[in-house]
DNA sequence: GGGCGCATGTAATGAGTTACATGATTGA
DNA sequence: TCAATCATGTAACTCATTACATGCGCCC
């Protein structure tokens, strides 16, 4: 939603002043496996809490270099901030899986076909799980919340699709259920 | 996102023809906890998808009752729907998460008021859980997986919120640390 | 005749993305 | 001098939602 957008750029703009392609590089590095802001978004998502008046900006040129707008927090900006992370904090938004509208249809397929295609989903899940462990090491601890909250989510997506591959094995022919395995 | 909502309507479209209006009640009743589909915008995919040629419709009138338009699946909509279905089981998109975002910046929050933040939104997931519980029983088995999906991952965010609140609490005064269990 | 249910939409708006445009500096 | 990096944006588009419009039939 938006707002965790608007939450987010007060939240690193409360902590250091910032202009945008450095605000944006800032969220590429550090913070692409949880956010997903697309740098055009960013600034335009900037100019907007500018016309709200929850930031400033302020042109700027480092001696030679192309000139650039730094942006800080306003006192509007902060109270802004800090209702949103309140907010954010008390709230529970019930979320909806692309996976669940798969799993009503799965069954119009043959067994064979389904297991193959679950055992290929489950393949990219570890992966991605494998990428987010190593992430827990290379960034820093203030990270560590956020990456324990994606492996729990990610343990829970391989808990639900072992058990389906389970249940549909038992419907499948023999070569298929092992496949796995070898 | 979009292939999920058309892979939704072409399975649904697949298993019996319909129209607008009766579509819109089945999935308000039987598929509101697992998929966010307004009216207008059902009606708004029902034509895309029939200016796509997935599907035909046909006008209709039963009666002097107002005319409607019945809705059935193509050759080509069931070669698209077989499509989706296999890319949306095989494919694993990582999730993002809102509540990342709160988490952080929750530590510039005074612990006591952090704490008491979360146990709130513990609260609203319980709640949550306590309701995706009673669908079990109430819903037809064919939505079991389903469920079972979003409790798995209520209890990830369960278990993941317990451990903040257990890790705050070591930082709060003592009279906070208990609210809970009072 | 008044309100509810059936049935379909449109118009306006918002949110976000893609692809492109611009122009300067720096280093090979 | 050519490519890469720094820095900012706009224009066009898609997707989805909200709020509203319409009109008939049915039942009290």
């Amino acid at each position: 939603m938006t707002m965790d957008r608007q939450l987010l750029l007060l939240g690193l703009l409360r902590a250091q002043e910032m202009h945008g392609y450095q605000l944006n590089e800032f969220i590429d590095e550090q913070m692409n496996f949880c956010v997903d802001l697309k740098r055009s978004t960013a600034y335009y998502l900037l100019d907007k809490l500018c016309r709200d008046g929850y930031v400033a900006e302020e042109v700027e040129r480092e001696g030679n270099r192309p000139e650039r707008k730094v942006y800080r927090i306003t006192p509007t900006g902060e109270e802004r901030f800090q209702e949103l992370l309140r907010q954010n904090l008390a709230a529970y938004e019930p979320s909806v899986y692309a996976e669940d509208i798969g799993i009503i249809f799965e069954h119009q397929l043959a067994p064979d076909e389904s297991l193959r295609l679950m055992r290929m989903r489950r393949e990219a899940i570890l992966a991605h799980r494998a990428t987010m462990e190593a992430l827990h090491v290379s960034l820093p601890p203030s990270h560590t919340a956020v990456i324990e909250h994606h492996l729990l989510h990610l343990d829970a997506e391989i808990t639900w699709i072992d058990r389906l591959i389970a249940t549909r094995s038992s419907h499948a022919s023999p070569q298929a259920t092992d496949t796995a395995s070898s």
